[in-house]
DNA sequence: CAATTAATTGATAAAAACTCTCACATTATA
DNA sequence: TATAATGTGAGAGTTTTTATCAATTAATTG
C-alpha cells in the first residue's frame, strides 16, 4: 500500500506534478477499493469521509489526471457512469470483464486470450492495435438457476 | 428497404405497438444510415429534415422502443452518447468493433471470433454468456503513418 | 526572507445527454 | 359515436461531468 502511493508519487512528479494530500487521499481510496469499480461519485463519497473538506471537482480532476497519465483506466459499463480501476503496471493491455445482467456483478478475466485474434485482425484488417476492450454480458455463477428467461435480459442494455 | 420496414412494422405489431409516422421516419433513418453508428442526436436531426414536426422525445421513445425489442443495438464507444446500430436479424451475437484513436473511424469485424473464448469462459468461470462486446482500440489503415506516438494516444480514453 | 509567479483547490455555474410530465392528439374498442 | 388506450410534442427536471474563478498553497526568484 505505502509503497504503491510513494510509486504513484514517483509517477506523478515525473511529470511535475505533486501529490497533493488530496490527490492522496483520493489515491488511497482508490487503492483500498481496487476490487470495486467505483465511479467518480463512489470515491468523491469515500474520500469526504476521511478528507471532508475535499470538493467533488478536485476528485474528477485527480481520476482524470491519474487517467492520463495511465496510472488508471476509464470503464464504461452503460449504467451512465464512468467506472475507474487501476491498470496493472506490467500488463500490456486492458484486462475483461464479466458482467452480470442480472445482479449487476462484475467479475475479472485477468488472463489475455486475444493474442491470435488481435494477429488477424492486424493482417486482416490493417489496424495497429493499442488496446482492446472485451465484455461478457450474461448470468454469473451466484446467479444460476435464478433466471427463467435469459433471453428477457438482452433489451435495452447499453455498450 | 420497404421489406425491412415491414418487417419492423411486424416485429412491432407482434408486441401490440404501432409503426406511427413518427416510428417509421426513425427507422427509415436508421436504415439510411446503417453503416455509421448515429447518436439519438444525429437520429433527431436527420428525421426533422424530413419531418420537422418531431420531437427528440420521440426519437428517443422510439430508439429505447426498438432497443427493447433486440432491433436495434445500443453502443458506448466511450464517448458520452450513446449509439445505435441495427442488429442482424440471424446474429446471434454483436459483432466486433475497430475504433481508430487518431480519426474516430469505427470500423466493423462480423465475423464472430470467440467462439473457443467464450467455451473457456463458461467453463472457467461458470458464468452463461449471453451476449458479448469485442472492441479493438488503435490506428487504423488510413490513419497510419500519421501517428508518430501510437501510446501516446491511449491516454484518457474511456470505456 | 520577502515578493512574485505558478499550481492547485473548492464552490458553484454551466453543459450535455437523457428522462419525465402532462396536456393534447390519434387510434382502437365497445 | 362515446370511451378508453396509446402515442406525441414541448419543455421542465435529472444526472453526470466540465468550466470558471476567486482563494489558497507551494515553488521560485531576487
Amino acid at each position: 500500500m505505502e509503497e504503491r502511493v510513494k510509486q504513484i508519487k514517483q509517477q506523478l512528479s515525473g511529470h511535475s506534478y505533486k501529490l497533493t494530500p488530496q490527490r492522496e487521499a483520493t489515491v488511497r481510496v482508490l487503492l483500498e477499493n481496487e476490487q470495486d469499480h467505483l465511479s467518480a461519485e463512489d470515491v468523491y463519497l469515500l474520500v469526504k469521509d476521511k478528507s471532508p473538506e475535499i470538493g467533488l471537482a478536485t476528485v474528477y480532476r485527480t481520476l482524470e489526471l491519474l487517467s492520463d497519465l495511465s496510472i488508471i483506466h476509464k470503464l464504461n459499463f452503460g449504467d451512465g457512469v464512468t467506472r475507474y480501476e487501476f491498470r496493472a503496471e506490467d500488463a500490456e493491455h486492458h484486462h475483461h470483464h464479466l458482467i452480470c445482467l442480472h445482479c449487476g456483478a462484475v467479475d475479472e478475466i485477468t488472463d489475455d486470450w486475444l493474442g491470435p485474434i488481435e494477429k488477424r485482425v492486424e493482417t486482416e484488417f490493417d489496424f495497429q492495435i493499442i488496446d482492446h476492450r472485451l465484455t461478457f454480458h450474461g448470468i454469473c455463477y451466484r446467479c444460476k438457476g435464478q433466471v427463467k428467461d435469459p433471453k428477457k435480459l438482452i433489451g435495452s442494455k447499453v455498450t
